[in-house]
DNA sequence: CATGAATGAGGATTCATTCAT
DNA sequence: AATGAATGAATCCTCATTCAT
């Protein structure tokens, strides 16, 4: 058990080092070196466990966005209108980001660096499913605009982005309710038809 | 003349090489020595150009900014209302990028990079006044919603860039105006007060 | 019995699967963890039969170059005539290489490595004397030319790895038996007196 | 002019300290760092001049060869007969090798090395074209025996390098113009129709 | 101004070997 | 005896930068 637990503990450490240092520094500033002694380990231990430098930041990117789907669809099944949805699924987005700001930098820089490329379409977007079904029952329902739906997917993604972004910068507001609803009806105000 | 042109050619052969690169390959993946070879002059003259690569960089940087904001803003000052102003910043905004993808793909690699926190607070909020005297104005006239100048600001500015990479990925509607009229609509729906 | 078998049958599996790769890719090139993969066993475990990597080299080494001894002189000694010695030796010699071509390779590689200068000349020249002797007497006998012992034995022993390279190079001619006569006779005739 | 001999001088003098470790050490236990250092330029600057170990051993090789060609075949075509033809290149050939040993055991031991596979057959069998028109007017004019040409080939190629190894190790005998003489006589007698 | 040879620190990766289990 | 995780020294190669010409 304590073996078991204890691996686990190695390749988790690695997993944890890579991303600290990865968001304060980018991933070619960062050389493997500084992870394997961020993390308590050897050099060699780190390659023991991923096979190249590229594959331990696709893990990484791999496993939060596993995560980060998986924190901030939790619930949204369950709610019964599409705004309770649209809310719960906003909330969660934006409380995912401000509890672990360095997954969602990490997954803002990986998505703006060349590595995101090279993994398959498929592995990219994965989750969209979720997504889209949610706004075409939107539109469907006329809850929501009647824009392409992939557009509309689009213009709320960023404009989430936008807010956590802000939120980072003014952290006095992170825990700020008011802001955060004021935040909220202004993004449900520009996805819904009147 | 001639050899002046020659080597402002020289300057900015190098400036175009570099910003190519850069946006194919990121930063660290684009030696020097590739920018050199791409823009046809020798190794050392990069650095008689330019002192250190990242200096290069910071100078293409700031250049395409100052192109970035003179160009999206300009006529912006003479139009009489404040949904005219927005309307051609964003059209401008949206066809800038649209026009200079590397230029936007650059600018954008570049504020998820590390080397943005070197560039001081001053020179990356330079134009920041400008958008921000807009949404003033806008708030006192009533025109547009009254949410704070800065999450606005992000909030704007976040949604611009979510059409224009939504645009990069659906080339086919790129030169449709309906579609860029609709997505305009969906900007200043969400903005302004009704 | 079965564990002393399975034991032997690992020892030896981690020689084989050595063999194998050493031939295709070099000493150098080949990993012990290759090896141990190839064999089925673990990485450990091929350190627990070998205290060192050269050590199994070595090791192979001096089994293949016995195994080699023992068949190609085999009733050498019974028969009556040099030549006919000598006839019995060369095809033993050839059909022991091209029964077991990685083994031969396996040697002739291992010549023209650094490795061989670290076995003792003991190790190396041990079985010299067999041939001397044999060149000796035909030299006494006048059946053979009246050159240097070790010139002869240089020569004729170049010859036959020319020979068995050239089998190597053209397979068809391996089963030939009008071919393999044909260069034996080559053989002899370069070495007898007339 | 001095600038180009010192250049010329860089790159040689990294082709000769690499020659000379590789044979004493071997390819791949000689690391490029030491082969900078012998040669007293920096690391780098051996790959500034070769793009990698592997091309600085073909080169090293290609060159070897070329030299060990023109050498050997000088003269060659101007003598009369058959015999002539064939002393004088066995004579350039062991002088070549005992002049420039560390080229000789440079060649054989890339020969037997995994390198050689990748060159391609062109580039190794450049030459045969020479040796083998010899050997078949040799056999037309009646002069040499009649068997297959790269036969005779194989034959008389290895047992020239017996002679070599073996002046190698008796290295009184070298200037020893009778053992030659008889090295060669035993050599012709064993090629030629009687 | 322009060149490109030269540098050497830095970095990813490999691999023989050890050792706790 | 057997395992395979862990180690870290060793090695190939890259690349920003310098500088003599």
């Amino acid at each position: 058990m304590i073996s078991q637990s204890k691996i686990e503990d190695k390749r988790s450490r690695i997993l944890l080092a890579a991303r600290r240092l990865f968001v304060n520094q980018g991933f070619h500033s960062t050389p493997t070196s500084a992870i394997a002694n961020e993390a308590g380990v050897a050099n060699g231990t780190l390659f023991h466990y991923f096979k190249t430098k590229e594959s331990l930041i696709n893990t990484l990117y791999k496993e939060t966005k596993e995560n980060f789907f998986s924190i901030t669809t939790a619930g949204v099944e369950e709610e019964k209108t599409i705004k309770r949805k649209v809310r719960l699924l906003w909330y969660n987005t934006v409380k995912w980001a401000l509890n672990r700001p360095m997954d969602f930098l990490f997954i803002q820089q990986f998505s703006n660096s060349p590595f995101i490329s090279k993994l398959t379409q498929d592995e990219v977007s994965e989750h969209f499913e979720f997504y889209y079904n949610l706004i075409d029952i939107g539109k469907e329902k006329e809850t929501l605009k009647d824009i392409p739906t992939d557009l509309m997917y689009h213009l709320t993604t960023y404009q989430i982005y936008g807010v956590i972004n802000y939120l980072f910068q003014h952290s006095e507001f992170q825990k700020n309710t008011e802001y955060l609803s004021m935040a909220f009806d202004f993004y449900w105000d520009s996805i819904s038809k009147k």
